[in-house]
DNA sequence: CTGAATTAGTTGATTAATTCAACCAATTAC
DNA sequence: GTAATTGGTTGAATTAATCAACTAATTCAG
């Protein structure tokens, strides 16, 4: 019999999987799935800096640094100093990166809606429960010591 | 309001940053993600083919070629020609790639058991509870044309 | 049967992604 | 004021992944 560590160790391989078959085909854009993310999380956050970036993103502060110079230079975003602490640059989208974004947004928007389109709206709603019970659960703190 | 594509969205994000801490824990080992699915696969489905291994994991085979080069150079695998196709190679772990899957298999386990400790055993039944049902709703086929 | 097309897998060349440590400048802590 | 920390950048190096060309075995079509 699979224990409760073994079923989910299968569904992350599952979902693993999925999350590779909606990448794959956001590929038709030019940017990678880590770009997308960044596009999103500065679409998100409004101004925001590189290391608010980092805290939500979980990656090499370098190697962020330098898909932003990249961003910087192809115009998706620009860059302003911080008033409050002249270390920090506070990035924005631009309009051009914003339009990146859209069109990036659209297309993973498009393919979720394939993915669900079998299910009618119960079915989605159920969908999205689960989904939601999942992260209420592994967001469950330690129960307090009664030291 | 968020619709549920968005909702979805949202999990995919979420999920992926568990997938992503998982990860970061289990690379005390010498293995890359895609490695340690690679040797999952293979003790998993006994003596199999590389092509076996790329319907499940979905990457090229080109590079799926290099990752088995390496694992028989390091002794990790042993491949014997199939007798019905003198194309294919039937893959096996060899005792020393079965111990480095335990390993792998261990750390990732104790990941795991770290992530839903905080649960008691009702908790984690409706997380998998919840997983299966994820699963299930995704899988559902479309209906029949009734033409 | 025979040649054309397909399939399994390999290889080399190339590009993309990621890491890492050293570093500068601004800020905070002592 | 000086030391330690923090935000961010950079260059060098490593690793990961793609791609197309290729060999060899197999299947398919006539």
């Amino acid at each position: 019999m699979k224990t409760v560590i073994d079923k989910f160790r299968d569904f992350n391989r599952y979902y693993t999987r999925i999350l590779g078959l909606l990448d794959d085909h956001l590929l038709n854009s030019p940017y990678s799935l880590v770009e997308a993310r960044i596009l999103y999380e500065i679409h998100q956050q409004g101004p925001v800096s590189a290391s608010q970036i980092l805290s939500e993103v979980n990656m090499d502060k370098g190697y962020l640094s330098k898909v932003l110079k990249q961003f910087a230079k192809s115009r998706l975003i620009s860059k302003q100093r911080s008033g409050e602490d002249a270390r920090v640059s506070l990035i924005s989208l631009t309009a051009k990166g914003l339009k990146s974004f859209h069109a990036l947004n659209a297309a993973s928007h498009e393919q979720i809606e394939q993915l669900i389109s079998n299910l009618n709206k119960q079915q989605q709603h159920q969908l999205i429960a689960h989904m939601e019970g999942i992260r209420k659960l592994l967001s469950v703190p330690a129960p307090p010591k009664d030291s």
